[in-house]
DNA sequence: GTCTATATGTAGATAGAC
DNA sequence: GTCTATCTACATATAGAC
């Protein structure tokens, strides 16, 4: 494993419009495939098929297979942390104090709306998220993707308990976080599939009701009275 | 995928002693390797070679590699799932209530226990249970292996919850069981890098303290005041 | 049960024409 | 940028001697 975020190469003249579709064809197609078989479940040749262009072509604009893996993590993680952050801003500046439930919703919602709205392609890319998020092979991939917006969400809600320990609440947000790509990867594909599935607002609420009791649960530990 | 649960065949005569040592040093190899790399991620040879063992003897015994796999996740569930439910008989026959804490260590206690105590051969257990349970290609394996043991817990859940849905605890259930998995594949992991690792006792309170909470808030929603 | 040898397919990657 | 053709390595699996 070479490099983890391949870097654009400077080039001498802008790609062809063509040539756009074209990348942005095989990263649709690595992100279906690697969502649904993960990274040794695919092949170059799968993907090249999936997107209707050659096995080379997927060499050609994807750099190699780490190489494209990587790549189509990290394509949507700016635009997924960029819509975090906003929201998370957008509540702290809003009248009255900051709470749990919305400092959550902040990290939750563009995930799940995404997920949602944006059609087949982002819930692919939400399962992705989680086979990086388990395998300590992508570790440095989620370091970059992914932490710094985790470290201040996490600052976030530390800020609203002056009394407990960092590490308490990061304890408390891993948990959520899991939590969390366990509604995208398995309870909702489930549910979608049954009677009367229920709107994505729903399943939000109790996902935040949960882990708002949970965190408030480990970042206030009970005094051990002797 | 022919068989999920291969079947042990009507044998002729017993299996010798060492036939015995190669099929669990076979058991055990795997076990490690498909936890490391994930199932696509190991190859029948990488197996034979980290068991000491050629390629072939490790069709032999695990009869092609789909069956191997599925035969590694099952040899030790049995062993959990009678722990488990053993720990519930336990806390639900003892003098006072039944707790909400006291039914969660009985389902996480003898996972982090055999993790922890058995050495690494259960730890790379554990990680294997990830990975099935987050792949929907093992959902069979997951239904046979650990839904039946899961359905007794929500039920003993839901008997504190007289006035809460099934469903309302299955969810909090379903979500402490990602939060258990998170600590068992990747916080344990890293802590145990760190300065001063905690005792697998004190995780194991701060993961029952965390989902706890949660489950009780899952469970008690809110009562809409107009 | 255990080994050697091999059959058969597919993987990732690249060279070079256009 | 795109395509055809191909290299090399390794995958799963099996046949058959011992």
């Amino acid at each position: 494993m070479k490099l983890q975020i391949p870097q654009e190469k400077q080039r001498q003249r802008a790609p062809s419009k063509r040539a756009l579709e074209t990348k942005r064809a095989i990263l649709d197609a690595a992100e279906r495939l690697f969502a649904a078989r993960g990274f040794d479940g695919t092949s170059i040749r799968d993907i090249g098929k999936e997107a209707g262009v050659q096995t080379s072509l997927v060499h050609h604009h994807g750099g190699g297979k780490e190489a494209l893996f990587a790549r189509v993590v990290a394509r949507r993680a700016d635009e997924l942390s960029i819509a975090r952050l906003s929201a998370l801003a957008a509540h702290n500046h809003q009248r009255g104090p900051a709470t749990l439930e919305g400092i959550l919703a902040a990290f939750f919602g563009p995930y799940l709306e995404k997920a949602e709205a944006a059609g087949p392609q982002w819930h692919a890319y939400a399962r992705l998220v989680a086979i990086v998020s388990a395998d300590p092979q992508w570790k440095n991939l989620t370091e970059r993707c992914f932490d710094p917006t985790a470290g201040h969400f996490i600052d976030a809600i530390a800020g609203l308990f002056p009394h407990a320990s960092r590490d308490d609440i990061a304890v408390g947000f891993v948990y959520s976080v899991s939590a969390m790509l366990a509604l995208a990867t398995s309870r909702w594909r489930v549910s979608a599939l049954g009677n009367n599935p229920k709107d994505m607002a729903d399943y939000l609420d109790e996902l935040i009701r949960f882990c708002a009791a949970g965190i408030t649960a480990a970042a206030t530990p009970p005094k051990n009275a002797p």
